[in-house]
RNA sequence: CGGGAUGUAGCCCAGCGGCUAGGGCACCUGCUUUGGGAGCAGGAGAUCGGAGGUUCGAGUCCUCUCAUCCCGACCA
């Protein structure tokens, strides 16, 4: 028998895996094909501009609602700025100017009028342009600055959903596009202290929102000097691992010190009757952790949604022939769907969905796995009359099915979940670990990322080292960055002495610091 | 924004200056199939990214332009 002749003789022979080409053949080409393949977002007629698609915003409404929560459980409150900044706002404070103008979009017409050959064109000049908001530091402490008169006025505890705008020249679907969606928190406060506390409790929140709903595991951490937001004091940040080992900044926290307070004049009162300058904070996620998903958990068939995240948790596909199976059938699984809700997992009714599109049942199959669909489940005639269900799960094999009666598949489903969610955590984890080594000097880190497997490096550096110059030429060469100084280095599990002088030479005091290659 | 590559049907691609621009997948119709990314037959779908130009003749050559991808620079 011929070895190959099976292959040949069908050429409808569906390849092996759904996404080609897989992560190890070309990773960045793999992740937009998982994007559009999971059928998440798309380029749209606006250059570096996406549409997010039904199954992509119905996860970004997931990581809402969820963080959203997280909010209002520390004592935030959702309100809504404008979106257009008068440019003598953004003027305000020196580092936030020369942070973000290289990528502001302008507004600097308010009407259109039709030229002589009929084609529109900007008029009536505005007096002063205004900025789509890359950010909304600026306008929101000209709001506060009018709210806040006394310490009684404090703290002021506000977030919002919105979208920002800035000028990337060179956009990728989730991870860096010319608008996004995202959340920013902005808080006023009497002391210092209460500020920082805010905005490491904000970083607390990113962290467990990453490992416990995302199954992304983090690394928190403060910004070295060289990659602080513009206008902070202090940043802090949350960085994970992806599969191809870079890092992805997955959520910021910032302490402004007094410096916003000051740009936009937001004094108060106090206690002791003399007039202060608030402590201002801020804090943002954005639909970036879409991106995470994919590339923390997808696979060479698809995405691979945390259960938790998953916009449904069950896909059910049902097999019939007849219109009177049809309707047996459907009756069958619109049960098995009420029978899942009444199940809890993660403190909330188990989400499933019965896919019955007039589509091949194959095809359908293989849209929850490319999906990232964590549970697929098939209700057939021959099932119904067992009372079983034949059931896929996104953690193994695209063909591997088990049959289940019914009543155990129902009654196992939250702890079903609850461990695919605890592996996909566990995977990373490992993933992260078997990747982070310790670097003690300069050769070192470069043999790591000359020659080495790269991944995250916890190095000895000084906070400030990478302004210099030569550091930063070093770094550059490598294609590497600090990406943070961990707050719990020891958690990364590897061994680095302390007392370490800074790997680039630096005679300040070194801190352990996370250097990678960074999306 | 610099360097490179690519734009031909919804998707992937073939097409040496010369007949009416092809194929695969997807789509529509019919039949056959049905626990699986189905088979056969038929059908529809393209101003060849756009604008100029060279030529008897341009998908093919030239110029400009737009978009996408890769590499840089930049990126809280």
């Amino acid at each position: 028998m011929p070895l190959y002749g099976a292959r040949s003789t069908r050429m409808a022979t569906p390849p092996r895996n759904a996404i080609s080409p897989t992560r190890a053949e070309d990773y960045p080409e793999w992740y937009q094909q998982v994007v559009k393949a999971a059928d998440l977002a798309e380029a749209s007629a606006v250059r570096g501009c996406m549409v997010i698609k039904p199954w992509g915003y119905a996860l970004w409404e997931r990581i809402q609602g969820q963080l959203d929560r997280m909010f209002k459980d520390t004592g935030h409150s959702n309100a809504y700025f404008p979106l257009f900044i008068p440019l003598r706002y953004l003027q305000r404070e020196a580092d936030h100017v020369e942070g973000f103008a290289k990528e502001c979009a302008v507004v600097t017409h308010h009407r259109l009028e039709a030229d002589e050959e009929g084609q529109l064109v900007p008029a009536a000049e505005l007096d002063e342009p205004y900025v789509v908001r890359p950010t909304s530091e600026t306008i929101i402490g000209e709001t506060y600055a009018k709210w806040v008169q006394s310490y009684r006025d404090l703290p002021v505890l506000i977030n919002q959903w919105a979208n920002v705008v800035r000028w990337e020249l060179r956009p990728r679907l989730f991870l860096r596009t010319v608008e996004f969606l995202w959340q920013e928190g902005h808080t006023a406060h009497e002391t210092a202290e209460e500020a920082q506390q805010e905005t490491r409790q904000m970083l607390d929140v990113y962290t467990t929102f990453a490992e416990e709903h995302m199954a992304m595991p983090v690394v928190a951490g403060e910004k070295t000097a060289a990659e602080r937001f513009p206008g902070a004091v202090d940043t802090y940040t949350v960085e994970a691992m992806m599969q191809d080992r870079k890092a992805l900044q997955a959520g910021t926290s910032h302490f402004m010190g007094q410096n916003f307070a000051r740009a936009c004049d937001i004094s108060f009162s106090g206690r002791d009757g003399a007039i202060s300058h608030a402590w201002t904070t801020s804090w943002g996620v954005s639909t970036r952790l879409v991106g995470g998903v994919i590339m923390s958990h997808g696979d060479d068939d698809g995405a691979v949604l945390p259960p938790r995240l998953a916009p449904h948790q069950v896909t059910i596909l049902p097999i019939y022939k007849s219109d009177e199976q049809r309707a047996e059938v459907l009756a069958y699984c619109q049960s098995l769907v009420a029978s899942l809700a009444e199940q809890s997992y993660a403190g909330e009714p188990v989400r499933a969905d019965i896919d019955d599109r007039d589509l091949r049942g194959g095809e359908k199959n293989w849209q929850a796995i490319k999906r990232g669909v964590p549970i697929r489940v098939e209700v057939g005639p021959r099932d119904i009359a067992a009372d079983a269900v034949s059931v896929g799960r996104r953690d193994r094999a695209p063909r591997d099915r088990d049959s289940l009666p019914r009543a155990a598949f129902v009654a196992a489903m939250a702890d079903t979940l609850a461990g695919m969610q605890a592996g996909l955590l566990e995977r990373a984890r490992q993933l992260r670990a078997e990747n982070t080594t310790a670097v003690r000097s300069l050769d070192e880190l470069r043999e790591l990322f000359n020659d080495g497997e790269g991944g995250f490096a916890l190095a000895p550096m000084a906070p400030d080292a990478d302004l210099r110059p030569e550091t930063a030429a070093a770094l550059g060469e490598l294609k590497v960055s600090a990406r943070c100084m961990p707050l719990s280095p020891e958690a990364l599990g590897v061994d680095l002495p302390t007392d370490l002088p800074c790997v680039f030479g630096s005679t300040e005091d070194a801190r352990p610091t996370l250097l990678a290659r960074a999306y």
